[in-house]
RNA sequence: GCCGAGGUAGCCAAGGUGGUCACGGCGGAGGUCUGAAAAACCCCAGAUGUCAGUUCGACUCUGACCCUCGGCA
Protein backbone atom coordinates (compact mmCIF):
# COMPACT_ATOMS: atom_id res chain seq x y z
CA UNK A 1 0.00 0.00 0.00
CA UNK A 2 0.84 3.30 -0.82
CA UNK A 3 0.30 6.95 0.75
CA UNK A 4 0.73 10.45 -0.56
CA UNK A 5 -0.34 13.12 0.73
CA UNK A 6 1.42 16.80 1.34
CA UNK A 7 0.54 20.42 1.01
CA UNK A 8 -1.58 22.01 -1.71
CA UNK A 9 -0.26 21.78 -4.95
CA UNK A 10 2.80 19.64 -4.76
CA UNK A 11 1.82 17.41 -7.63
CA UNK A 12 0.51 14.62 -5.61
CA UNK A 13 -1.62 12.98 -8.07
CA UNK A 14 0.93 12.75 -10.49
CA UNK A 15 3.12 11.21 -8.25
CA UNK A 16 0.48 8.48 -7.33
CA UNK A 17 0.14 7.89 -10.99
CA UNK A 18 3.32 7.11 -11.34
CA UNK A 19 3.64 4.68 -8.87
CA UNK A 20 0.06 3.28 -9.85
CA UNK A 21 1.90 2.57 -13.40
CA UNK A 22 4.50 1.20 -11.40
CA UNK A 23 2.98 -1.16 -8.65
CA UNK A 24 -0.35 -1.74 -10.74
CA UNK A 25 -2.26 0.44 -8.35
CA UNK A 26 -5.74 1.69 -7.87
CA UNK A 27 -5.82 5.54 -6.47
CA UNK A 28 -8.54 6.41 -3.54
CA UNK A 29 -9.05 9.86 -2.75
CA UNK A 30 -8.54 11.38 0.42
CA UNK A 31 -9.40 14.88 -0.30
CA UNK A 32 -12.30 16.19 1.70
CA UNK A 33 -13.61 18.31 -1.48
CA UNK A 34 -13.18 16.35 -4.23
CA UNK A 35 -15.37 13.78 -1.70
CA UNK A 36 -18.38 16.03 -3.25
CA UNK A 37 -20.22 15.86 -6.66
CA UNK A 38 -19.96 18.69 -8.99
CA UNK A 39 -16.81 20.60 -7.78
CA UNK A 40 -14.78 19.82 -10.49
CA UNK A 41 -12.94 22.71 -11.87
CA UNK A 42 -11.80 24.36 -8.38
CA UNK A 43 -10.82 20.87 -6.51
CA UNK A 44 -9.32 20.07 -9.80
CA UNK A 45 -10.31 16.75 -10.33
CA UNK A 46 -7.81 16.39 -13.74
CA UNK A 47 -7.30 12.23 -13.75
CA UNK A 48 -10.62 9.58 -14.25
CA UNK A 49 -11.09 6.57 -12.44
CA UNK A 50 -9.93 7.69 -9.12
CA UNK A 51 -12.12 5.77 -6.25
CA UNK A 52 -14.17 8.28 -3.69
CA UNK A 53 -14.33 11.25 -5.86
CA UNK A 54 -18.08 12.36 -6.19
CA UNK A 55 -19.30 10.73 -3.31
CA UNK A 56 -21.98 13.17 -1.73
CA UNK A 57 -24.00 16.41 -3.18
CA UNK A 58 -22.60 19.91 -1.58
CA UNK A 59 -25.43 20.23 0.36
CA UNK A 60 -25.03 16.74 2.64
CA UNK A 61 -23.41 16.34 5.20
CA UNK A 62 -20.13 13.90 5.52
CA UNK A 63 -17.37 13.25 8.31
CA UNK A 64 -14.09 11.51 8.75
CA UNK A 65 -15.75 8.68 9.86
CA UNK A 66 -17.92 8.49 6.65
CA UNK A 67 -14.42 8.59 4.47
CA UNK A 68 -13.14 6.09 7.09
CA UNK A 69 -15.73 3.39 6.32
CA UNK A 70 -15.75 3.95 2.58
CA UNK A 71 -11.88 3.94 2.40
CA UNK A 72 -11.62 0.53 4.14
CA UNK A 73 -14.53 -1.03 2.01
CA UNK A 74 -12.37 0.43 -1.26
CA UNK A 75 -8.74 -0.62 -0.05
CA UNK A 76 -10.12 -4.20 1.05
CA UNK A 77 -11.82 -4.15 -2.39
CA UNK A 78 -8.57 -3.76 -4.11
CA UNK A 79 -6.23 -5.53 -2.14
CA UNK A 80 -9.07 -8.81 -3.06
CA UNK A 81 -8.51 -7.98 -6.62
CA UNK A 82 -4.72 -8.22 -6.44
CA UNK A 83 -3.75 -4.83 -7.14
CA UNK A 84 -1.80 -2.05 -4.60
CA UNK A 85 -4.21 0.32 -3.27
CA UNK A 86 -2.85 4.01 -3.88
CA UNK A 87 -4.03 6.61 -1.56
CA UNK A 88 -3.61 10.02 -2.66
CA UNK A 89 -4.69 13.69 -0.93
CA UNK A 90 -4.20 16.18 1.55
CA UNK A 91 -6.70 16.13 3.97
CA UNK A 92 -4.75 14.39 6.86
CA UNK A 93 -7.46 14.84 9.07
CA UNK A 94 -9.57 11.81 7.05
CA UNK A 95 -6.17 9.79 6.58
CA UNK A 96 -5.41 10.09 10.55
CA UNK A 97 -8.41 8.53 11.31
CA UNK A 98 -8.44 6.24 8.86
CA UNK A 99 -4.67 4.63 10.13
CA UNK A 100 -4.94 5.35 13.49
CA UNK A 101 -8.56 5.21 14.52
CA UNK A 102 -10.83 7.27 16.96
CA UNK A 103 -11.64 7.65 20.10
CA UNK A 104 -14.98 8.29 20.43
CA UNK A 105 -17.85 6.17 18.80
CA UNK A 106 -20.67 8.88 19.36
CA UNK A 107 -21.85 9.65 16.06
CA UNK A 108 -23.20 13.01 15.30
CA UNK A 109 -26.72 14.69 16.79
CA UNK A 110 -28.01 17.47 14.47
CA UNK A 111 -30.72 18.41 16.40
CA UNK A 112 -28.74 18.85 19.22
CA UNK A 113 -25.75 20.69 16.75
CA UNK A 114 -28.89 22.94 15.23
CA UNK A 115 -29.22 24.34 19.25
CA UNK A 116 -25.74 24.48 20.51
CA UNK A 117 -24.62 26.67 17.05
CA UNK A 118 -27.12 28.99 18.15
CA UNK A 119 -25.28 29.56 21.37
CA UNK A 120 -21.91 31.92 22.19
CA UNK A 121 -18.81 30.62 22.82
CA UNK A 122 -19.55 31.43 26.49
CA UNK A 123 -22.71 29.83 27.02
CA UNK A 124 -21.26 26.78 25.54
CA UNK A 125 -18.22 26.70 27.66
CA UNK A 126 -20.36 27.04 30.76
CA UNK A 127 -23.01 24.27 29.11
CA UNK A 128 -19.77 22.10 29.01
CA UNK A 129 -18.42 22.90 32.27
CA UNK A 130 -21.60 21.57 34.00
CA UNK A 131 -21.38 18.33 32.34
CA UNK A 132 -17.92 17.57 32.54
CA UNK A 133 -15.61 20.06 34.56
CA UNK A 134 -12.27 18.43 34.35
CA UNK A 135 -12.30 17.52 30.91
CA UNK A 136 -13.42 21.17 29.90
CA UNK A 137 -10.10 21.89 32.19
CA UNK A 138 -8.42 19.93 30.56
CA UNK A 139 -8.71 21.23 26.69
CA UNK A 140 -6.18 24.05 25.99
CA UNK A 141 -6.84 27.45 24.77
CA UNK A 142 -7.54 26.78 21.35
CA UNK A 143 -10.11 24.11 21.39
CA UNK A 144 -12.17 25.36 24.57
CA UNK A 145 -12.75 29.12 22.30
CA UNK A 146 -13.50 26.91 19.61
CA UNK A 147 -17.54 26.33 19.56
CA UNK A 148 -17.26 23.28 17.08
CA UNK A 149 -15.09 21.86 19.40
CA UNK A 150 -16.94 22.11 22.22
CA UNK A 151 -20.60 21.43 20.28
CA UNK A 152 -18.56 17.64 19.45
CA UNK A 153 -17.81 17.19 23.40
CA UNK A 154 -21.17 18.14 24.82
CA UNK A 155 -22.33 15.91 21.88
CA UNK A 156 -20.09 12.94 22.77
CA UNK A 157 -20.91 13.41 26.93
CA UNK A 158 -24.33 13.19 25.52
CA UNK A 159 -24.59 9.97 23.88
CA UNK A 160 -22.61 8.42 26.72
CA UNK A 161 -26.02 8.05 28.25
CA UNK A 162 -27.36 5.66 25.58
CA UNK A 163 -23.44 4.17 25.03
CA UNK A 164 -21.60 4.28 22.23
CA UNK A 165 -22.95 3.00 19.10
CA UNK A 166 -20.66 2.30 16.57
CA UNK A 167 -16.61 0.82 17.05
CA UNK A 168 -13.41 2.78 16.68
CA UNK A 169 -11.18 -0.09 15.61
CA UNK A 170 -7.72 1.33 13.81
CA UNK A 171 -7.90 -0.16 10.53
CA UNK A 172 -4.20 -0.06 8.85
CA UNK A 173 -1.86 -0.18 11.91
CA UNK A 174 -0.48 -3.50 11.09
CA UNK A 175 -0.33 -2.04 7.52
CA UNK A 176 2.68 0.09 9.22
CA UNK A 177 5.40 -2.27 7.47
CA UNK A 178 9.02 -1.67 6.13
CA UNK A 179 7.06 -1.69 2.61
CA UNK A 180 4.17 0.60 3.50
CA UNK A 181 5.69 3.66 1.61
CA UNK A 182 3.73 6.85 2.99
CA UNK A 183 5.30 9.92 1.02
CA UNK A 184 4.59 13.71 2.16
CA UNK A 185 5.18 16.43 -0.24
CA UNK A 186 5.99 19.92 0.78
CA UNK A 187 7.80 23.22 -0.59
CA UNK A 188 10.82 24.14 0.34
CA UNK A 189 10.16 27.84 0.35
CA UNK A 190 7.00 30.25 0.10
CA UNK A 191 8.04 31.72 -2.85
CA UNK A 192 8.01 28.83 -5.09
CA UNK A 193 4.92 27.57 -3.54
CA UNK A 194 2.98 31.18 -4.02
CA UNK A 195 4.07 30.73 -7.90
CA UNK A 196 2.58 27.72 -8.44
CA UNK A 197 -0.88 28.36 -6.68
CA UNK A 198 -0.86 31.56 -8.88
CA UNK A 199 -0.72 29.46 -12.07
CA UNK A 200 -2.83 26.81 -10.70
CA UNK A 201 -5.79 29.75 -9.85
CA UNK A 202 -5.72 30.88 -13.20
CA UNK A 203 -5.21 27.54 -14.75
CA UNK A 204 -8.59 27.39 -13.20
CA UNK A 205 -10.24 30.47 -14.39
CA UNK A 206 -9.09 29.57 -17.88
CA UNK A 207 -11.26 26.12 -17.38
CA UNK A 208 -14.25 27.91 -16.33
CA UNK A 209 -14.22 28.51 -12.54
CA UNK A 210 -16.54 31.18 -12.57
CA UNK A 211 -18.69 29.24 -14.77
CA UNK A 212 -18.62 26.04 -12.07
CA UNK A 213 -19.65 28.38 -9.37
CA UNK A 214 -22.38 29.72 -11.36
CA UNK A 215 -23.70 26.25 -12.11
CA UNK A 216 -23.73 25.22 -8.45
CA UNK A 217 -25.35 28.59 -7.34
CA UNK A 218 -28.18 27.50 -10.09
CA UNK A 219 -28.49 24.54 -9.01
CA UNK A 220 -29.52 25.47 -5.76
CA UNK A 221 -26.64 25.18 -3.50
CA UNK A 222 -25.82 27.88 -1.12
CA UNK A 223 -22.28 29.24 0.64
CA UNK A 224 -23.19 27.87 3.55
CA UNK A 225 -23.87 24.35 2.53
CA UNK A 226 -20.27 22.06 3.10
CA UNK A 227 -19.39 21.64 -0.02
CA UNK A 228 -19.42 25.16 -0.74
CA UNK A 229 -17.66 26.53 2.14
CA UNK A 230 -14.51 25.63 -0.07
CA UNK A 231 -11.14 27.68 -0.98
CA UNK A 232 -11.88 29.44 -4.43
CA UNK A 233 -15.72 28.78 -4.14
CA UNK A 234 -16.30 31.07 -1.16
CA UNK A 235 -14.03 33.75 -2.80
CA UNK A 236 -15.78 33.96 -5.91
CA UNK A 237 -19.25 33.49 -4.44
CA UNK A 238 -18.81 37.09 -3.00
CA UNK A 239 -18.06 37.86 -6.32
CA UNK A 240 -20.61 37.09 -7.97
CA UNK A 241 -22.88 38.21 -5.54
CA UNK A 242 -20.81 41.95 -5.32
CA UNK A 243 -19.07 42.18 -2.03
CA UNK A 244 -15.99 41.96 -4.02
CA UNK A 245 -14.12 42.51 -7.28
CA UNK A 246 -13.09 39.48 -9.48
CA UNK A 247 -9.97 40.72 -8.74
CA UNK A 248 -10.06 40.84 -4.72
CA UNK A 249 -11.53 37.88 -5.00
CA UNK A 250 -8.81 36.02 -6.82
CA UNK A 251 -6.33 37.78 -4.44
CA UNK A 252 -8.22 36.08 -1.43
CA UNK A 253 -8.48 32.63 -3.55
CA UNK A 254 -4.51 32.60 -3.35
CA UNK A 255 -4.34 34.02 -0.21
CA UNK A 256 -6.47 31.49 1.15
CA UNK A 257 -4.53 28.38 -0.47
CA UNK A 258 -1.09 29.54 0.93
CA UNK A 259 -2.95 29.81 4.69
CA UNK A 260 -4.45 26.18 4.06
CA UNK A 261 -1.11 24.61 2.99
CA UNK A 262 0.91 26.49 5.62
CA UNK A 263 -1.91 24.83 7.72
CA UNK A 264 -1.64 21.67 6.51
CA UNK A 265 2.05 20.99 6.75
CA UNK A 266 1.47 22.21 10.63
CA UNK A 267 -0.95 19.63 11.20
CA UNK A 268 0.69 16.91 9.12
CA UNK A 269 4.63 17.09 10.49
CA UNK A 270 2.85 15.47 13.64
CA UNK A 271 2.76 12.58 12.04
CA UNK A 272 6.64 10.92 12.67
CA UNK A 273 5.46 8.34 9.78
CA UNK A 274 5.44 10.50 6.88
CA UNK A 275 8.38 10.47 4.95
CA UNK A 276 8.75 14.30 3.78
CA UNK A 277 10.07 14.67 -0.07
CA UNK A 278 10.79 18.23 -0.89
CA UNK A 279 9.95 20.44 -3.93
CA UNK A 280 12.33 22.99 -4.70
C1' G B 1 0.06 78.69 -7.73
C1' C B 2 -4.29 79.11 -4.49
C1' C B 3 -8.30 76.78 -1.36
C1' G B 4 -9.86 72.40 1.26
C1' A B 5 -8.87 67.41 3.41
C1' G B 6 -5.23 64.34 5.08
C1' G B 7 -0.49 61.82 6.31
C1' U B 8 -0.79 56.33 12.65
C1' A B 9 2.70 48.89 11.45
C1' G B 10 3.06 45.64 4.53
C1' C B 11 -2.49 47.29 3.72
C1' C B 12 -7.22 49.38 5.93
C1' A B 13 -8.12 52.04 10.21
C1' A B 14 -9.82 54.14 15.77
C1' G B 15 -8.35 57.69 19.20
C1' G B 16 -7.55 61.60 22.77
C1' U B 17 -8.91 69.17 27.38
C1' G B 18 -1.03 67.13 25.90
C1' G B 19 0.64 62.49 31.04
C1' U B 20 1.57 54.33 31.86
C1' C B 21 4.15 55.77 23.56
C1' A B 22 -1.75 53.87 20.87
C1' C B 23 -8.55 50.14 19.67
C1' G B 24 -9.49 46.99 15.92
C1' G B 25 -9.52 44.31 11.02
C1' C B 26 -6.57 42.19 6.87
C1' G B 27 -1.94 40.26 5.73
C1' G B 28 2.62 37.86 8.11
C1' A B 29 5.14 34.25 11.87
C1' G B 30 4.12 30.20 15.07
C1' G B 31 0.43 26.75 16.95
C1' U B 32 -4.22 23.61 18.21
C1' C B 33 -6.62 19.37 16.03
C1' U B 34 -9.88 11.97 17.36
C1' G B 35 -17.48 11.73 13.65
C1' A B 36 -18.42 19.74 10.17
C1' A B 37 -11.44 19.76 8.51
C1' A B 38 -10.07 23.52 1.79
C1' A B 39 -13.57 23.80 8.57
C1' A B 40 -13.25 26.03 13.30
C1' C B 41 -10.00 28.04 16.84
C1' C B 42 -5.43 29.86 19.74
C1' C B 43 -1.29 32.96 19.82
C1' C B 44 3.03 36.28 18.62
C1' A B 45 5.52 40.37 16.11
C1' G B 46 4.91 45.17 14.11
C1' A B 47 3.23 51.97 13.74
C1' U B 48 2.37 57.95 15.16
C1' G B 49 5.84 61.61 7.35
C1' U B 50 10.47 65.09 8.28
C1' C B 51 12.75 69.02 11.03
C1' A B 52 12.35 72.66 14.60
C1' G B 53 9.54 75.03 18.66
C1' U B 54 6.23 75.37 23.21
C1' U B 55 6.26 72.17 27.67
C1' C B 56 8.49 68.81 33.39
C1' G B 57 6.33 65.80 29.34
C1' A B 58 3.77 65.75 22.40
C1' C B 59 1.29 60.91 18.45
C1' U B 60 -1.96 64.81 20.38
C1' C B 61 -0.39 72.11 20.41
C1' U B 62 2.59 75.82 16.97
C1' G B 63 5.68 76.66 12.57
C1' A B 64 8.28 75.18 8.31
C1' C B 65 9.12 71.44 4.94
C1' C B 66 7.97 66.88 2.17
C1' C B 67 4.14 63.79 0.24
C1' U B 68 -1.12 62.14 -1.05
C1' C B 69 -6.20 63.19 -2.44
C1' G B 70 -10.13 66.57 -4.00
C1' G B 71 -11.53 71.61 -5.98
C1' C B 72 -10.10 76.26 -8.25
C1' A B 73 -6.81 77.75 -11.79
Amino acid sequence: MIIITGQTATGKTGLALKYAKKYNGELVNFDSRQIYKYLDIITGKDIPSVWLYDVVKPDEYFSSFDYVKLAQNTIKDIIKRGKTPILVGGTYFYLKHLLYGFDSGAPPNFKLRDRLNKKTVKELQTIYKKINLKSFDAMNNSDKNNPRRLIRKIEIESTKKTGPVSDSRKIFPASLTPDFLYIGLRYKNKNKLLKIIKIRVEKRLRQGAIEEVKSLLKKGYKKTDPGMKTIGYKQLIDYLDGKITKVEAIEKWITAEMQYAKRQYTFMKKDKNINWRLIS
